[in-house]
DNA sequence: CTAAATCATATCATTTATATAGGAATAAAA
DNA sequence: TTTTATTCCTATATAAATGATATGATTTAG
């Protein structure tokens, strides 16, 4: 499961994203059209400028905007910048690393071992998803009609492993 | 980040996994072994029984032992004994259904759409590891002393995706 | 019948997630 | 320089999930 705040910074950054050389947007209009709380949006952004993935312009006029390109901004990184722990266990986190108090060799921890590759593959996937990749394009106007879902991407994105949209919880 | 529940309850697979053929094993051998505290891994055992991983008999001389075979136990059916949930959203759910409050139409919704991608990513990368991946194949003891750790898998084994050990945290 | 084990249920403690609140700092405009 | 609009910082409140413990009932081999 991902967290609230994760799913709201998400929303927050495709919104900047759509927005992206319109100048700062206030925290008030993204709270109101993506409908989050306004005082906790306010922190996730504070999070994502930390985390430098977007400026922030205090006073009058002020707002938010994204730092970097649409195509740089993956979710691996909006993640990490949101939710301290994405590591698997405690004892892979290089940032606040801790012992299981279970393990006594984590050099042959086969549960670690299993973990280890997990993250690895879990931290492939979201990095390779892009706030751009989930943006339709909205180059060029007309082609004939077609339906727009399944427009070839230019950027990174999902590849649709064998989906039978899994069976759930 | 994995639960404590589910890292148990992986360690105690792995533990009968590796005791397959050899009678049902104590619940109190499991927790002394693995380090985990045993009445709550009694609670993890029901779960996993519950959940068709795992068979159980009462009484004098009983225990617990794998109900498949560990080619058969993905990660991904030990998950979902466990953590009741497993969905990215709650919108995602097909048993925990709960629409969100900040989405007014959920077939346009775009986070939706990317989490369902995000979604059957994860599925099928821990549906394909199973408990026979992460067990070393005993089979055949003499190859001339090379090292045991890459062997070739029989079973379906995590891909070594350009593996970096992906920073952290 | 008894001992060895699981099974069921309740409770408690801790941590994490989700906010909410008050006001300080910043910066533009009047 | 004052006003006003905005972000920024810190603290607190509330609720939910997680992790763990406790008590006792039930099952079953011997």
């Amino acid at each position: 499961m991902f967290t609230h705040r994760a799913k709201y910074a998400i929303k927050a950054l495709v919104h900047l994203a759509r927005r992206v050389g319109q100048g700062p947007v206030h925290a008030q209009t993204i709270a109101d059209d993506e409908q989050i709380p306004e005082r906790f949006l306010e922190l996730i952004l504070v999070q994502l400028r930390i985390g430098g993935l977007v400026r922030s312009r205090a006073g009058r006029g002020g707002g938010h905007f994204l730092e970097g390109s649409p195509e740089d901004i993956s979710l691996l990184s909006v993640i990490r910048a949101i939710d301290e722990q994405i590591d698997p266990l405690p004892c892979l986190s290089t940032t606040a690393y801790v012992r299981c108090r279970d393990c006594d060799d984590e050099a042959t921890c086969t549960t670690r071992h299993l973990f280890i590759k997990i993250q690895e593959q879990q931290s492939a996937l979201l990095s390779h998803v892009t706030l751009a990749s989930v943006m339709p394009k909205p180059r060029m106007a007309a082609t004939p009609a077609a339906s727009p879902k399944l427009r070839t991407p230019t950027h990174p994105v999902l590849v649709n492993a064998n989906s039978q949209h899994s069976p759930t919880t």
